[in-house]
DNA sequence: GGAAAAAATGTAAACGATTACAAGAGTATC
DNA sequence: GATACTCTTGTAATCGTTTACATTTTTTCC
């Protein structure tokens, strides 16, 4: 492998001027620039990473550290923030499948000296962990529920969405609804239940709450919605924690024969590209997950670039209700109108 | 930050001790083994990444490029990736974004001791690029139009698939077939339309080729439907080159007022998971996504860690048929069957 | 108890870059 | 022509590890 040495013997010079070259010093002669790259191009130099790495202790890589890759959910969040380092000269060091504390802190440790600072979306983890997430490199964390003390914190308006669509549902005249819970323990999923709980709480049905287990995924919407299916009183409208779980119930509500959203009305949660080709579209309450990975990364790239007057803070995203025709709400069913199909084509990112 | 000298220093033993430890070499007395162990926990260290990579030129890591992050083929692709790489203790570092030749370089260049070897997936990649891949690390590539001529290719049975599924919608009676194409230039899509073409051709409708430009996205297969919507003489039956411009085309198709199957049957390619939840459930050539990802995962660890004995080959993975309601197969509506709906779970990756 | 062998530890040279500092080469000024 | 600049280049220390080799300590065996 060509090195540094290789290029200046080549051109006759010293490894100082190669470098000097290479990072565009202004203290070279120009034809000396010419020279030396030249050489550099004929021989195919590019430096070695990791050497720069240990002796300008930066790496320009950013790590991120996520549940899991699986779906649509993490796929966006990656995706922005992805765009936002790429933007910035940043490479992304990835990790996934990160559910138990001892996972955590091996990728942790495996990180340092590789990465500049560490995204990491954990929302089961709890206050107990801090400790060995500080003091090594900048962290922002995602859906963590827990204050902003070492560290930026980004979450999503769980309450606040979940809240806003349960009452959508009473408005349209639901009164049994159910909600399909998601991970036991996960932050996102207590606010939402919380929110659910709230709305219902709100119009005096705080008794009426009718809630089964989920675990964020398709299959156990599915297996949730048939269960519910089972129960003597049959809910009328279902609200499911996040969007991959809603689409399980739909395909559980089709399988048993049943119309959406004439006999059941269905909502989601996260609002993934996929929700709107869903038929019926799924109504949900949209968070822009790309701009969640964003977010993180700006926040991590000023932690990063001026360490010191750099100050933690807990941001929180707004969500806003997409209605389509899952939840039942006047959108007819034959044109679908600006929010829930053809339209989306205007504000999507494609 | 603490380095392997403060450990030494704390622990009264050098640095090379300190290293043993940390590596689990045998040559250490259990005493110290113990001793260091501790000061490592109580001091909280963790060895520099950059600095092991330096001296023992192995990095632990992978490199991935991509063309994009975005949609569920890449998505999967990744997840594919990361597992194998992970179950194998490697890392990964992704970079996306790069259509252009120089973008292309650029990341390679940046790469160079950060990673010890390299998928790429670059459809739209031709020979000129070859010697610029060459002769830095192991590579591996996805869905390219070339020999293994210095690394290892892996590509989806393109041709077959589409020959396959045209079949089939010649089988169920179909005359006026369109193909929505992929994006020009790109290896996939132009197999993909070879398959169209051998398949009309063996059919003797070789003349009656119905085909319309598409961009792999969404969008453009909605636009494309709308063209093909407007011509005097509709095909009956449209083949997208794969599934996000399917997703396009059903949108499209509902607007028009337009059943599916019954007035136009649709199909796609990649058999993305969103394929099975659309209503109808859309037909697709299924690719085993993640297996992709597994797969050139496990060439390029062999390539890595047997640099010698290692050689370089092209690998074709097979795809399947899936026929769901959307093509207007004999799958009745109400009950989906093993290969459409429900069953789906149970071998679906959930 | 002492020599030889085995086991444990330490010393120091790498790895490939960056950069402070020293030094050499021009060039303007008197 | 010497002095004092500026501009360009080179020398060598440094980053934090690993590991060959040297050295010390312990064990074994007679």
């Amino acid at each position: 492998m060509i090195t540094i040495k290789d290029v200046a013997r080549a051109a006759g010079v010293s490894v100082a001027t190669v470098s000097r070259v290479q990072n565009g010093s202004v203290l070279v002669k120009e034809t000396t620039r010419r020279l030396v790259g030249e050489v550099v191009e004929r021989l195919g130099y590019s430096p070695h990473g990791a050497a720069r790495s240990l002796i300008t202790s930066r790496t320009n890589t950013l790590g991120v550290l996520l549940p899991d890759l699986y779906g649509e959910f993490f796929s966006e969040v990656i995706r922005g923030i992805d765009q936002t380092a790429q933007r910035h000269g940043y490479h992304l060091l990835v990790s996934s499948s990160h559910d138990d504390r001892s996972a955590v802190e091996t990728a942790l440790r495996s990180m340092r000296g590789r990465v500049d600072g560490l995204i990491v979306m954990w929302p089961e983890m709890d206050e107990t962990a801090v400790p060995n997430l500080a003091a090594r490199f900048p962290v922002v964390l995602l859906s963590a529920p827990i204050g902003p003390d070492g560290f930026d914190v980004i979450t999503v308006a769980n309450y606040e969405g979940a809240y806003a669509m349960v009452c959508h549902l009473l408005d349209l005249g639901h009164r049994r609804i159910a909600i399909i819970k998601g991970v036991e323990g996960n932050a996102d999923a207590a606010e939402r239940l919380r929110g659910y709980r709230g709305a219902l709480a709100s119009a005096g049905l705080g008794s009426a709450a009718i809630e089964v287990a989920g675990e964020f995924n398709e299959a156990s919407g599915f297996r949730a919605t048939g269960e519910l299916l089972h129960r003597e009183v049959r809910p009328t409208a279902i609200f499911a924690a996040n969007d991959a779980m809603a689409v399980g119930a739909l395909s559980a509500l089709r399988e048993a024969g049943l119309r959406v959203p004439e006999d059941v009305a269905l909502a989601g949660f996260d609002d993934i590209p996929m929700a709107r080709y869903l038929d019926p579209a799924l109504s949900s309450v949209h968070v822009d997950i790309s701009a969640l990975g964003e977010h993180a990364t700006l926040r991590l790239l000023s932690a990063v670039r001026d360490k010191d007057r750099h100050e933690h803070r807990a941001e929180t995203l707004p969500t806003t209700l997409v209605l389509r025709r899952s939840c039942g709400a006047t959108v007819p069913a034959s044109r679908p109108t600006a929010r829930s199909g053809l339209a989306t084509f205007a504000n999507s990112p494609l």
